[in-house]
DNA sequence: TGTACATCAGTGAACGCGCGTTCACTGATGTAC
DNA sequence: TGTACATCAGTGAACGCGCGTTCACTGATGTAC
């Protein structure tokens, strides 16, 4: 209420402009950087474009970021924080059961990638890799974990001789996911008569149904 | 031998110059966006370096080309009619066996991904839509349909009534090999402990062994 | 509480650059007679 | 076969633009006393 208060300062970082200091420009920038991505693909982010729309001269990005890329690169990373926490919150709600769990998972995949597209860019289309920073490479680990130990909960039910890694179980469900946002959650034009979610669930119903982990419940 | 014959000119595409005019410029400018594409991304490809690349001045461009994206959409036709004329061939060789057809053709989408990683940027990365023109819409089409209709002749061996629809079947299958070239067939960090090509035979296995098509033959 | 001063986080002007695009032009090619 | 001419496919200079980046600067903030 107090329109220069200190409380709402701090509980609405980024928008708070107070004359000459931002506030929390740090922040801001990484939301403009999104919402530009979202926008326009992570060909249309400029440097300079994500500062006008935080309201700050490019020159000013330089005291929070070394660059265009060191910007991209913090999306992503908080991109994959986000992520993995999604993941493990819908891993640790199927449980106790392992299927329940992996499943949920896979749908926190999608859910994922739809709510947060500037993020799921950052992350997989931008082109900057990984192991840019140690931040970086350890967020995306974390996420890369979460989805392996959900599938190797699972693959305990498989019996040992006919059970393939979790990493390459998991590589599948990931490449999967992966396969239906790409080519069917966007708008690139190659379009199939049926919701991404429907062809992921079905998709991923189908392949481990090969594992042998559910039965013919068709 | 002769080394203005006329012979060798025809014969070899967009490499020799004959002074002023560059006798096959069109598909020259093509290849070497197609280089650019492969050395740096569809980010670092610009109309004035392909010009540069063809032995040309950017102005040179517009007498076969509208503009930047002109030479992208053209690009990824071409892609999609070898990608069509490989999975169509391959699914050809596979005959008469469905199953053996179906697995040659996704063989041929990974080895296509490969062999040519410009035209699958630019058919799948480069953010064109499959739509842009008629021509490319057609050629896409086309790919679409050799994909469909292998899926289509190997669902045929399912019990209808346990059988999805092949443009389901087809979509699974595309989404999960385009899943594994984007997430582990390239320089991205992101690493799986398997080589892309093992892990999409076995994924699609496991894949067709849960639709009953494939028996217990680990 | 008030003042002096250090530090912080912005400004805004300037830079060189390469881009896409246009334009009038010109050398090479092909064709009619 | 030779010549005149139309057309084609390039040149190269110029343009305005927005980009990333740097720099000296300055207003705002925080702190010591």
């Amino acid at each position: 209420m107090h329109p220069g208060g200190k409380q709402s300062e701090k509980d609405d970082p980024g928008m708070s402009k107070r004359g000459y200091h931002h506030g929390n420009l740090k922040q801001a920038l990484i939301e403009a950087a999104l919402s530009l991505i979202e926008a326009k693909g992570p060909t249309g982010f400029t440097l300079s474009e994500a500062a006008k729309t935080a309201g700050v001269t490019p020159a000013a990005v330089y005291r929070h970021y070394q660059g265009r890329e060191d910007l991209i690169a913090e999306a992503a990373r908080q991109g994959f924080e986000i992520f993995a926490d999604l993941m493990q919150f819908a891993c640790d709600k199927g449980q106790p059961s392992a299927l329940a769990a992996f499943e949920a998972t896979g749908r926190a995949y999608l859910a994922f990638a739809r709510k947060h597209p500037g993020h799921y860019i950052a992350m997989f289309e931008s082109g900057i890799s990984v192991n840019r920073t140690p931040e970086l490479a350890m967020a995306a680990n974390r996420a890369k974990g979460v989805l392996e130990k959900a599938a190797e909960d699972l693959s305990r039910h498989i019996p040992p001789e006919k059970r393939p890694p979790a990493s390459m179980f998991s590589a599948h469900i990931w490449a999967m996911s992966h396969g239906v946002v790409e080519l069917f959650a966007r708008n690139t034009g190659a379009t199939s008569p049926y919701p991404p979610e429907d062809l992921l669930e079905t998709g991923i119903g189908i392949y481990l149904r090969g594992l042998g982990l559910v039965p013919q419940d068709d």
